[in-house]
RNA sequence: GCAUCAGUAGUGAAAUGGUUAUCACUCGUGCUUCCCAAGCACGCGAUCCGGGUUCGAUUCCCGGCUGGUGCACCA
């Protein structure tokens, strides 16, 4: 954790980035005006179009691209049974005990692990406090009493229907529908394994403290991916000869007791030397780590820590989060998780209805593989990494062409001499060929363009006197504040070639040379 | 959930048990042929919520909400 916030001094990247956000529209507080709700934040005009872009770009590279993974959106209020199942409903029932003398409070089953070794996971409430009683278990920090065990359950609860006894719970995250559907999915695509089925959408977790801005949240976004794969066929990867050799920053379990950092190693290494349990991981890891660097985020800027033992959730064999680095501490953005056969083997069982797939005579219940991605902290990371201070009298955004909000500012130099009817029919114009447009002749330009850079946008087309003689505009770039001037009929072009980076700043520069104002 | 600090225009700050709560920037309108938050004029805009003490509370007290930090928690 870096400096303190004392009056009139340094402040904190995330006490920056939150002022940003407020006064631009990027994130707010939900329900602000009434003091707001922790854990819940809502996004502004800014921020949803980063979150639509940022989308786009997932759903390019982990769907579109590639050839049998299918999207679905499933409903975000599930009958209880889904989490008898799925073991939520076990899990994420903590057992808590508080310290009558200093409020401390334990998890009552790792509490008594770890002080008489006795494993009462599972067990009653009233059992547990038995074990508690009958070896005398005080609290750990100032040896006082402890309260009789209580259940915290991290689920958002509800009543379907107007009988209450038909319990619903909001989804703790996106995955459950996956496997809820995947029978229908299957035989309506006529899937066969490898075979991926996604979902974007929101979770909700019942977070007893919300903190860091977006990344505790009691209502979230994921995109997640769940990979079906032939148990016998996981190291059998089709596309293995094109991410063997993929660099990946990595922070083994070993490393991580010797209290060393993250190293460079490529897929094969971490296959060979049993790193990465295997190739389907392995591809993972490779994917999620193309994806972050094109969120305009560094390669040594993150790493893949392999999760502890103790760490890793119920339903999980192995677990890879991807942990991007600020300077404040990392953000946990992603995670890969080997849930094995465990999701469809009990909604197998509790619903009685057969889950696997049948291929070759054989009966198959296929593993998965689970890429997920938080939606929020992902776009918080994405703030961060982008954030730029410096040769200029305000802040801007370096974010990808590909992520910002919109493509290019139209503006009028001056609000009168026709300037304005010009420059409005330009913007019309480029609306029209689909380029994503903003227009703005309020103030005076050289406030229009740091608004501009403040919120992200890459370009800005000044219309000016010239424009009215000779049919042309200047272009400007948000990070080398450059200009050029171009003919207004290939404006639609230019931009789009720059936006899709077929064309870079530098080439265009020395296409049509650097416009200086002709000033007086 | 515990402890602790804090909450004043959009943002950042100042002040006060008593007339109309101050300033900067932002924002809006106008002027200035004006290409990187220039200048001038005018304008909009705030004491987190509830209760108590008091003739009177933004200020003092209590509770809540929200945020920072530490602990705990994070399937």
């Amino acid at each position: 954790m870096t400096k303190k916030k004392t009056k009139g001094k340094s402040k904190t990247l995330q006490e920056t980035i939150i002022e940003v956000c407020l006064k631009r529209g990027i994130v707010f507080p939900t329900a602000e005006i009434y003091g707001g709700s922790a854990g819940f934040f809502e996004l502004g005009p800014v921020g949803e179009a980063l979150r639509q872009n940022m989308i786009d770009l997932w759903r390019d590279t982990f769907i579109k691209s590639e050839d049998n993974v299918y999207e679905i959106s499933g409903s975000t209020i599930l009958p209880e049974k889904v989490f008898e199942a799925s073991g939520h409903l076990d899990s994420f029932n903590d057992p808590l005990t508080q310290c009558q003398n200093c409020k401390s409070m334990y998890r009552v089953d790792h509490l008594i692990l770890e002080q008489v070794g006795i494993k009462v996971e599972g067990q009653s409430l009233d059992d547990m406090w038995k074990v508690i009683q009958d070896n005398r278990i005080k609290c750990p920090n100032c040896k006082h009493d402890l309260s009789p065990p209580k259940q915290f359950n991290m689920m958002f609860s509800t009543n379907i229907g107007s009988t209450s006894g038909n319990i619903g719970y909001l989804r703790p995250e996106t995955a459950q529908n996956i496997f809820l559907s995947f029978r229908r999915v299957s035989h309506s695509m006529r899937a066969k394994l490898p075979f991926g089925i996604a979902q974007i959408g929101r979770a909700y977790r019942n977070e007893i403290s919300p903190r860091n801005f977006l990344v505790r949240l009691r209502e979230l976004q994921q995109m997640e991916l769940e990979m079906f794969v032939d148990p016998d066929l996981l190291n059998s990867h089709p596309r293995w000869d094109d991410f063997q050799d993929t660099e990946i920053n990595f922070l083994s379990q070993e490393a991580q007791e010797k209290g060393d950092k993250a190293t460079f190693i490529t897929i094969k290494e971490g296959i060979d030397s049993g790193l990465i349990v295997n190739q389907y991981l392995g591809y993972f890891l490779a994917m999620e780590t193309g994806f972050i660097e094109s969120l305009g985020i560094k390669k040594g800027k993150f790493f893949f820590r392999h999760l502890l033992d103790h760490e890793t959730a119920h339903y999980s064999k192995a677990n890879y989060d991807l942990e991007i680095e600020f300077p404040f501490g990392v953000v946990e953005c992603v995670g890969l998780a080997y849930r094995t056969d465990y999701d469809l083997r009990k909604h197998q069982e509790k619903s009685k209805t057969k889950l696997h797939i049948s291929e070759d005579g054989k009966k198959i219940i296929p593993h998965v593989v689970e890429p997920s991605f938080g939606v929020d902290r992902l776009i918080y990371a994405i703030l961060l990494a982008s954030y730029r201070e410096g040769d200029r009298d305000w802040t801007w955004f370096d974010f990808p062409n590909s992520l910002a909000p919109w493509e290019v500012v139209v503006a009028p130099l001056q609000r009168k001499d026709g300037l304005p009817e010009g420059a409005r029919e330009l913007f019309w114009e480029l609306k029209d060929q689909g380029i994503d447009a903003i227009y703005d002749q309020t103030g005076q330009i050289g406030k229009r363009y740091a608004r501009s850079d403040e919120i992200g946008i890459p370009l800005v087309i000044t219309y000016d006197y010239d424009s009215l003689e000779d049919d042309t505009v200047t272009l400007r770039e948000r990070n080398s504040m450059k200009q050029v001037r171009i003919p207004i009929q290939d404006v639609g072009t230019i931009i789009r070639e720059f936006m899709l980076d077929i064309v870079s700043w530098d080439e265009m520069t020395k296409e049509f040379g650097e416009f200086i104002k002709n000033s007086k």
